[in-house]
DNA sequence: ACAGCCATGTAACTTGTTACATGATTTT
DNA sequence: AAAATCATGTAACAAGTTACATGGCTGT
């Protein structure tokens, strides 16, 4: 729901048309999130059926098809902006799955793996900090660097917590046993109990 | 892309049918992701589709649909495991957007926008922080608290460094003057340049 | 018999995403 | 006139997600 919003955002400054939002949305974030252009077309088309933006296709069919934004589409973006993240649902993410899976597949050392990443994205963190100093005059590009070392260096200390934990925990529970065993019925009816 | 790996990653431990799938699957995380069933069965197929897994529907129609991983299966989750994340494409953080849209809605406070999520997520923190006693025991349910208390603590973290540099530089500069005016081309086009 | 769980599955929808087709206008 | 750029749009797909329909089996 992000790029939604942001474009939202964008149309909220006043009308714009499709590539200008593009543009825009790119140049605020410091070339960092590419955008194609056609899934800002697409965001358009949704967000007119939703009812928070408009056009202007009818009343001037010129080269530039401009979008406004509605005021239900201005009460949406005011409260999206207060809203925090979904408590419900925190991320499923990526790297902790490989993680967990790793300690689970056969044949595969979990430490290896927290390794593997760990040498990439101190990599990564090297090529943000580089960048760093390029970006400093704008504060947007700045706030997005910003984010992605904090990020990754909270991933990186992760990394290191958990190896430190498998360490502790590995030696005397090579697999540790998971929940592998079918239900009583399932058992009953496979036939696995006879 | 996590769901399906982590199912062929349990399926990698012997063939399983569709709710045992999702109940191992929570247990492995501690309850703390959720899984509807339904997305198991869609999943499933689609790995079927792509030659990831088989299922003994034929052979043996029972009550449960028994899923094996394939060769290919395993190969395609040894690859995973060890790729590291796409370094093309730093994730777009709806959080981050917030701040930088923040930023140029006019009459939004960007401070007040971070101090509200702020907030929240300390209070998510204290949560999550009195959960980490009760998982202790179990490796991956720590795991998966672990990186999120992480993952917390260093957005908290970017909050702050946002709000110093947005002060910083905020005085001088409401609104840093977005790139908002249309192309050449565009400004001739539409007739604002005569 | 009936309530309730086990188990599978499908239809529908969302956001994100890319590849491609199509014109119009500008530049060379 | 050809090449490049501006601009819009569509078709198609992936992955995630939920709500619902459908049976079979079990326990009372």
């Amino acid at each position: 729901m992000s790029v939604r919003h942001a474009l939202l955002a964008l149309l909220s400054q006043g009308p714009k048309y499709g590539l200008q939002l593009r543009d825009e949305f790119m140049a605020g974030t410091g070339e960092v999130w590419p955008l194609n252009v056609g899934q800002v077309y697409t965001t358009l088309q949704r967000l007119e059926r939703d009812g928070l933006v408009e056009s202007d296709d009818e009343a001037a069919p010129g080269p530039q098809n401009v979008f406004r934004i509605t005021a239900e589409g201005a009460g949406e973006l005011a409260g999206w902006l207060r809203t925090p993240p979904d408590l419900s649902s925190p991320p499923r993410d990526e790297l902790i799955i490989k993680v967990l899976v790793a300690l689970r597949v056969a044949g595969t050392d979990p430490l290896d793996v927290i390794q593997v990443h760990r040498r990439y994205l101190v990599e990564l963190m090297q090529q943000w900090t580089r960048l760093k100093g390029d970006v400093d005059a704008d504060l947007s590009q700045a706030l997005v660097v910003d984010a992605e070392l904090f990020r990754l260096d909270a991933v990186v200390r992760w990394l290191d917590a958990a190896a430190a934990r498998i360490r502790r925990s590995g030696a005397e529970t090579p697999v540790p046993a998971a929940a592998g065993v079918p239900t009583t019925k399932a058992r009953r009816r496979t036939g696995a109990a006879r």
